[in-house]
DNA sequence: CGCCCCGGTTAACGCCTGTTAACTGGCTCC
DNA sequence: GGAGCCAGTTAACAGGCGTTAACCGGGGCG
């Protein structure tokens, strides 16, 4: 009834959905992606995926939204679990490692294909987005009192690029398994990376 | 003859395809621009482009292959310029800062289309992105005695990242304005940043 | 037992796209 | 001044795509 079939899965057919099509949209792209391809990659084929999404479109919004939401949760957590921000900035550079090691295809899609959202979820995951921005830009101010917001903006987005270029290594003996228990030394390294970029800013 | 015409604008159409194709690229991705759209947007309509480009993805071929030709050469010569590591090292950093803040849409399509491009011209690209990453490991290893390359190979695309986000930033005071006169406060920032990051490695 | 909805199927439609064909005006060069 | 190429044009084609329609087996429930 109201209760999703198969709770104990959480549903799990839309979930694999959303999950192969990450990886689908990360290695080809939204518009290099059918739903024919996609279909086949689940297990059905074709119109099937009707049946759990509206559309093409409406199933990136799903998935760019879910993401943004996630982030900035995981921000906000951060943000608030402390008074000293450079506790904050170390949570907040470790979440974003960690996210970034875990779901390097949600990092690709995500900067990639939102250009192909329709416009009222893509205003939505911008509005997302610019917020956890703010978290960043909030906290970075507060660690150096003379930054100006432009700055902090800046080195924030460069944080990002350097905490996000996980997808970039090719599976080795640093970057490789999936295997969450201990901490992966590639993780380990880029927050050491992004963290000493963000203390050395100017003012 | 065999002098191409127009010595003097440099083949002036195929450059303006280029450049108008990068562009499009990078706001919609490979397949989201059409060759109809390509063509209106230069001033000509559709099938003209065939004249100058024998397919499209030719086309985004020629443009990929151009930039990784670019970074290669640039990254070469910084290499060979001084025998101080960490000379070569801030001359690498300046030199990748300094093309992303100037031509931010060919970063965007090089990262995002490559997997759109022909198996031959894919090949060619990724061997001289990977000879370019090389003399970053290089140098990386020479600065930090004990690093491994593999480490070393990680913190490079880490740089990377941070140095291309450029294009994440929204136009401001500080990102502002293609004017090529005076340092960009952002190229400058960014740079810091890089250069604070990977003075900091292990090793 | 029979109803009905859930999740799947195949067939079909219409649109858009890359590419080719056929044709044409203008510029150069002999 | 005519030949020929260069760079355009419009028309047409074939293929692929997202989406819809029509149909159907099976399991839960009254």
């Amino acid at each position: 009834m109201a209760a999703s079939p198969a709770a104990g899965t959480g549903g799990s057919r839309r979930e694999q959905i959303l999950t192969v099509a990450a990886q689908l949209f990360a290695k080809h792209g939204f518009h290099g992606v059918s739903i024919a391809d996609l279909g086949a990659a689940v297990g059905v084929s074709g119109p099937a995926l009707y049946r759990h999404f509206p559309g093409k479109e409406a199933l990136l919004a799903e998935m760019l939204v879910g993401i943004s939401e996630h982030l900035l949760a995981g921000g906000q957590a951060r943000a608030c679990a402390s008074d000293d921000p450079r506790e904050v900035l170390a949570a907040l550079v470790e979440f974003q490692a960690d996210f970034a090691l875990r779901e390097p295809e949600l990092i690709v899609v995500q900067d990639r294909d939102l250009a192909n959202l329709p416009a009222e979820a893509r205003r939505r995951v911008r509005r997302l987005q610019r917020t956890y921005v703010e978290i960043w830009v909030d906290t970075l101010q507060r660690v150096h009192p003379g930054l100006t917001a432009e700055s902090a903006r800046i080195a924030a987005h460069g944080a990002f690029g350097l905490l996000n270029s996980t997808p970039h290594i090719a599976p080795g003996p640093l970057g490789a398994g999936r295997s969450e228990g201990r901490p992966h030394a590639a993780a380990a390294l880029l927050s050491r990376m992004a963290l000493a970029a963000l203390m050395d800013l100017p003012g």
